[in-house]
DNA sequence: CCATGTAGCTAATCATCGTTAGCCGAGCTG
DNA sequence: CAGCTCGGCTAACGATGATTAGCTACATGG
């Protein structure tokens, strides 16, 4: 592995395990095995390697997202696939997400603001799909935005606990919560 | 309001809205109208404002969960009073459970240790909420781990979303969100 | 009216951290 | 072999921030 990628993955990892504010650049060299002043040879700053992983992360998020609704109209299998991105991705790059999450305070103008963006796109197009449900008579539910933020807030419970090695497999969990988002808008198996 | 109050009312805003480490004893001090060091004449430090701030938060939380299930044994009904707590105890102090939930790791031991141990508690009540219904065969869900998470999260997100003066009364947030718990686990209206 | 405690302030302490400066060895290139 | 670049290191800088020390004004109660 590339020494840039390394010092990515190891900050990634503290970040999500101390955040962002605690993790010191000593750290993350500590377990690079460098000392502090020489990650400057390879990133620009510590602001910086957030920076990067959240944007990059919102983007894949979004990627994702739009890829998984592209080949069908069906309301209903538009959302199902929809959340089943959103909580494939969460449980993927749980790191990615939790700190996509929890650390935007962290992130300084203008970076912040296009992070915030994306998000908002994102949450747009999942409110989007409610409502085209609800329009289509298959859903009932009688706030999209709440049953949309109720659905995106699984994803992010989620990369809080889920853990690779853990009782559930992906797919079961991939399963499950979409199923969960289904009969969150009254439209279940 | 007492002034000790005052501070510990700041301290949570200043927690809640950029976080404990990124918050000041002068930024607090600011706010309250004093300067960084005359706060410790109030407070024995930074760490116990918020330490109280969590332990609070959770035993307060715990109570409101037992109670909200004492008076009656049907799971569903269990399910939809402990739902409703749960959620409404998100939206009316958002703030504590907002910094409850994120700033367990800012917590130094043995308080962490302590809050942690709350924490397992409510979840663990929930967990035996949804078995029960499962038990019952009144609810249709194949972990009762992953459902009882789902509907946990949705308070925690509901707090970072959820503004007094916002689009939806707690009143209406409460219902539907524990519409939105009860259909999860298949039991929905 | 004085004495005392309360609650503020400024100045100082002490530690931590991000980042920069400048040195140096290793290894490739001509 | 000479020199350059790469990537490491130590030392130092500059800022920040929690907390302590020690001073002072004022209010209260004897």
């Amino acid at each position: 592995m590339d020494r840039l990628d390394h010092i990515r993955a190891v900050a990634l990892e503290l970040f999500a395990g101390k955040g962002y504010e605690a993790t010191t650049m000593a750290d993350i060299g500590a377990v690079v095995g460098m000392r502090a002043p020489s990650l400057y040879k390879h990133v620009t700053s510590k602001q910086d390697l957030l920076a990067e992983i959240m944007t990059v992360t919102m983007r894949e998020l979004l990627a994702a997202g739009r890829a998984a609704v592209a080949t069908t109209a069906d309301p209903v299998e538009r959302l199902r696939r929809a959340t089943e991105a959103h909580v494939r991705y969460h449980a993927r790059h749980r790191r990615e997400a939790f700190v996509g999450n929890r650390e935007i305070r962290s992130l300084v103008e203008p970076h912040r603001g296009r992070v915030l963006e994306l998000r908002a796109e994102y949450e747009t197009c999942f409110r989007d799909l409610v409502r085209a449900g609800i329009a289509a008579g298959v859903f009932s539910v009688t706030s999209e935005r709440l049953a949309s933020y109720a659905i995106l807030d699984l994803g992010m419970g989620l990369a809080a606990w889920y853990r690779e090695d853990g009782e559930h497999s992906e797919d079961a969990v991939v399963w499950q919560y979409s199923e969960f988002a289904l009969r969150i808008v009254g439209s279940g198996g």
